[in-house]
RNA sequence: GGAGAGGUGGCUGAGUGGUCGAAAGCACCGGAUUGCUAAUUCGGCGUAGGAAGAAAUUCUUACCGCAGGUUCAAAUCCUGUCCUCUCCGCCA
């Protein structure tokens, strides 16, 4: 959410923003009822002073004085609600408003109307692979180890769930392990987080569950809602907190399951574990002060490139343009690793994505920060990241890394977790 | 799941209808003082919104878990709800 000052102050600013990212928004509807509500607020708060000011009186005025007074302050409170219900009226319209309208952009994010605008900006290490040979794709590779069943999935769960077995599971594990010990090394504090979440939370991170195009599974007769990521339960980890400035950037890398109902996404180009209803994501997520965060986002960034290159995978990293953000996001890389299974001869397929979220997000989950000796508070900048989404990390591992026997060849950086240097052999 | 207790400012903790944004202590900040690694003393010390001002600042509204209710007036009374703790039950 935006701040509500910032806005009414730069309408031409944030209409330019919305028009760049392909978001209507009712901007001049915001500026109108914004003025009006002020009003408001400052009549029903004058209202509210001089019906106070009556109260206090009433304890040492004289007892015959005291009913025509109480007169007088139940008129001023009735005055008062009436001015308040009129406000509030507005403050829920005006509060429905900017919640759809999304974060301003980095200035040097691309300007487009969708992923067509998106600009590679670097390459991996690791240069795309040639096969002299047919190479399969992650499916057929995982029916030869017996590694994935989508058939015993859609028996338990429906299309779009599967079991991992066998090497699959020590290949997920391995991920983990790999990605969290890296992690801690450059400071991030590792934690298991629920895999639910209330629906004000989802709220905060910028997700709306229970309408018709919501990506978010929710549980009936609760306000529980499985989460579509860590980000969601990290994010609100601390809602309401005040950290203190010197602790931060406060660096965390969550596991946890994601579920994502991916409505409207049918016939999207997508087969066996692409595009999945059930992960496991090892998730980075930070806190900053302002004047941190983008530094914070190239260190996401380049922790992903490195996670990718010591796995040996190709990638290319895309700096997202305007029209292809979420509504949190400030500015958006994605990873793209080489996936040889995909398409005729091979595709891009996203395996990573960071975002740094400005105050998007710690405006409404309330998280600010406090500097020793300084007065007040500011909010705090929210980033996250995904260091390994599993299931599309296990598809570029398998298709990269087979050899024409079938086999898999283990990177190097796995081979501790795998205990073994090849799949199938 | 059952029974009980409780949620007050950074912390401890007082406060059962008006003079309470809230005592006191601790912590913290500033000054004074004493020549000793600290004591004494004085003062300050919450957050958010709104209005005025170039600004320092001033005025004002809200906030005592959260949401409602009663009342001219609520930290205080009522209802609901969430959370914490203790005991019991169940349990990986």
């Amino acid at each position: 959410m935006l701040d509500r000052k910032f806005v009414l102050e730069n309408a031409e600013l944030v209409k330019a923003n919305c028009a760049h990212r392909g978001t209507p928004a009712e901007i001049d509807k915001f500026v109108e009822l914004e003025l009006l509500r002020k009003t408001k607020l400052s009549q029903a708060e004058e209202f509210n002073r001089q019906a106070n000011a009556t109260s206090a009186k009433i304890g040492a005025a004289a007892p015959a004085e005291r009913e025509a007074i109480k007169e007088q302050g139940r008129k001023l409170r009735e005055q008062k609600e009436a001015v308040q219900s009129e406000h509030d009226a507005l403050d829920k319209e005006i509060a429905a408003i900017l919640t759809r309208v999304p974060n301003m952009t980095h200035p040097a994010a691309p300007i487009g109307r969708d992923d067509q605008a998106n600009l590679e900006i670097a390459r991996g290490k690791t240069a795309i692979p040639t096969f002299d040979f047919q190479p399969k794709d992650h499916l057929q590779l995982g029916k030869i180890h017996d590694m994935i069943d989508f058939e015993a999935g859609a028996r338990v769960a429906g299309a779009g769930f599967y079991f991992l077995k066998n090497d699959a599971v020590l290949l997920e594990l391995a991920l983990q392990q790999f990605a969290v010990h890296l992690l801690i090394k450059h400071g991030f504090v590792p934690v298991s987080t629920p895999d639910v979440a209330n629906t004000e939370t989802l709220h905060g991170i910028g997700f709306i569950p229970r309408g018709p195009e919501t990506q978010i599974y929710s549980i009936e007769n609760t306000d529980l809602n499985l989460v579509a990521t860590a980000e969601i339960t990290l994010g609100g980890m601390y809602a309401g907190q005040v950290l203190e400035a010197e602790s931060l950037p406060l660096k965390l890398v969550g596991i946890s399951h994601c579920f994502r109902t991916e409505a409207g996404a049918a016939g999207r180009a997508s087969k066996g574990l692409y595009r999945v209803h059930q992960f496991t994501k090892i998730e980075m997520f930070a806190f900053t002060l302002p004047n941190q965060s983008d530094a914070v986002h190239e260190e996401l960034r380049q922790l992903e490139c490195d996670l990718f290159d010591a796995l040996e995978i190709p990638y290319r990293v895309v700096d997202t343009a305007t029209g292809d953000l979420g509504g949190p996001a400030y500015r958006k890389y994605d990873l793209e690793a080489w996936m040889p299974g995909r398409a005729t001869a091979g595709e891009w397929g996203e395996v990573t994505s960071t975002s740094n979220c400005t105050d998007y997000q710690a405006r409404r989950l309330n998280i600010r920060s406090r500097t020793k000796n300084e007065k007040g508070t500011q909010l705090v900048h929210t980033l996250n990241g995904t260091a390994i989404a599993i299931s599309r990390a296990i598809i570029a591992v398998m298709e990269n890394h087979q050899l024409a026997d079938g086999t898999i060849r283990v990177p190097a950086a796995l081979r501790l977790w795998m205990g073994k240097e090849f799949i199938g052999k």
